[in-house]
DNA sequence: ATAATTTGACCGTA
DNA sequence: TACGGTCAAATTAT
């Protein structure tokens, strides 16, 4: 287990390395190939232009993948990156009165004055013939359906199957995207605090799209077989299949100050080359926890792909989403498992949290932190 | 029989 | 008052 952590160590480092060797590269070309004028460079050095193009696009390939490397990173084990804190934005709709949903006495609202704990946006894009279905390693219990003003389709709200027997206060929200029907945005609201937190791998017996009531809408409906209860074995699990595209989307940055990474995650089975960012390991352990939810959906076709908008890497650092807002906490995605978290990986994480201002005003108990 | 989902009602906020 | 979020009885699934 170490040894895979520090594998991905030497592999972050080594493609910095590249990226810096071939920004090398690019350099003495640029001072060559711009011996006088460069006015009409355009038809002179097309060639070095292209070698140029080649260069730049493997020291971005580099950066992105290092940068990958590190975002997942820190979204591992503890999962302490995705500290955010709500602006649904979805929907004008503004996120409110989430707070614990466990507190439903009137009383509890005194204090509400702004917005939940914390939120985390997903989207989850499900590519063409799709089962489609949403896991993400927590069980979830649809406890409403709501239609939301100007969306095409209703929300999904759902929260954590233990929330009685254990006291887990997270919950989600599930909506179609208007836009793209294969996409659900997907905003998690509060932390596992449950034991299926640390033993997320076990199974997928969310349904939240099943759930996910589409049915009386838009009368697409039930001649669907509600998938039910999928239960996969445990290798099927992180076989992401198909054209699953992830998006996670920063609540608060939406001007997309990140383009979006786009790659191929090359079938994860098979054509494992080096430039598959997703290493075995990562996969095995904890790839799909670290982004806390929604990703896996063993679906089936031929294109990998992934894409997210790397909203972690916020100006102080990766793996943190920029904190802002007075208050209202920012939590901790739970995906938990300090099952498979590494020293390395904890240090990190404790290095980017320190950075971090943690309201503690909120009434987190720690408990997945340390859960077992 | 038990668990999960559906769905209308209710509540707090803006 | 409208809207989003939650509750909970009724219904459906396992």
């Amino acid at each position: 287990m170490e040894e895979n952590m520090m594998c991905e160590q030497v592999g972050l480092i080594d493609e910095l390395m590249q990226g810096k060797e071939l920004a090398k590269q690019l350099c003495d070309h640029l001072v060559s190939s711009t011996p006088s004028s460069s006015s009409s460079s355009s038809t002179t050095s097309s060639s070095s232009h292209i070698t140029n193009e080649v260069l730049i696009e493997k020291i971005l390939s580099s950066y992105e993948k290092a940068l990958s490397m590190l975002n997942w990173k820190a979204n591992v084990g503890e999962s302490k990156a995705y500290i955010k804190e709500s602006h649904s934005s979805f929907t004008n709709g503004s996120p409110r009165s989430v707070l614990d949903p466990e507190v439903k006495h009137k009383d509890v609202f005194k204090k509400r004055k702004t917005k939940p704990n914390w939120t985390e946006q997903v989207k989850v894009c499900l590519g063409t013939g799709h089962d489609g279905s949403l896991e993400d390693g927590y069980s979830w219990r649809k406890y409403g359906q709501k239609d939301i003003l100007g969306a095409k389709f209703p929300r999904g709200y759902f929260r954590c199957t233990y929330r009685n027997v254990q006291g887990c206060l997270a919950t989600k929200q599930v909506q179609k995207s208007d836009e793209d029907p294969m996409v659900y945005e997907i905003t998690y609201k509060g932390r596992h605090t449950c034991t299926q937190a640390s033993h997320k791998n076990k199974a997928f017996p969310s349904k939240t799209k099943m759930a996910l009531g589409e049915n009386r809408h838009q009368t697409h409906q039930k001649n669907q077989p509600q998938e039910k209860t999928e239960q996969q074995p445990q290798e099927t699990i992180f076989s992401f299949g198909s054209d699953l595209e992830v998006k996670l989307e920063d609540l608060e940055n939406k001007e997309d100050i990140f383009p979006s990474f786009c790659f191929t995650s090359p079938s994860l089975s098979s054509e494992n080359e080096n430039n598959n960012i997703f290493s075995d390991t990562m996969i095995e352990n904890n790839f799909l926890e670290g982004f806390s939810p929604a990703f896996i959906s063993p679906t089936s076709s031929e294109s990998n792909i992934f894409c997210w908008s790397p909203y972690h890497f916020g100006t102080t650092g990766v793996g943190q989403s920029v904190q802002t807002s007075e208050s209202d906490i920012t939590d901790i995605v739970s995906a938990s498992t300090s099952a498979t978290n590494s020293p390395i990986m904890d240090l990190e994480l404790d290095f980017l949290l320190e950075k971090m201002d943690f309201d503690t005003d909120f009434p987190i108990n720690t408990p997945e932190l340390c859960s077992s």
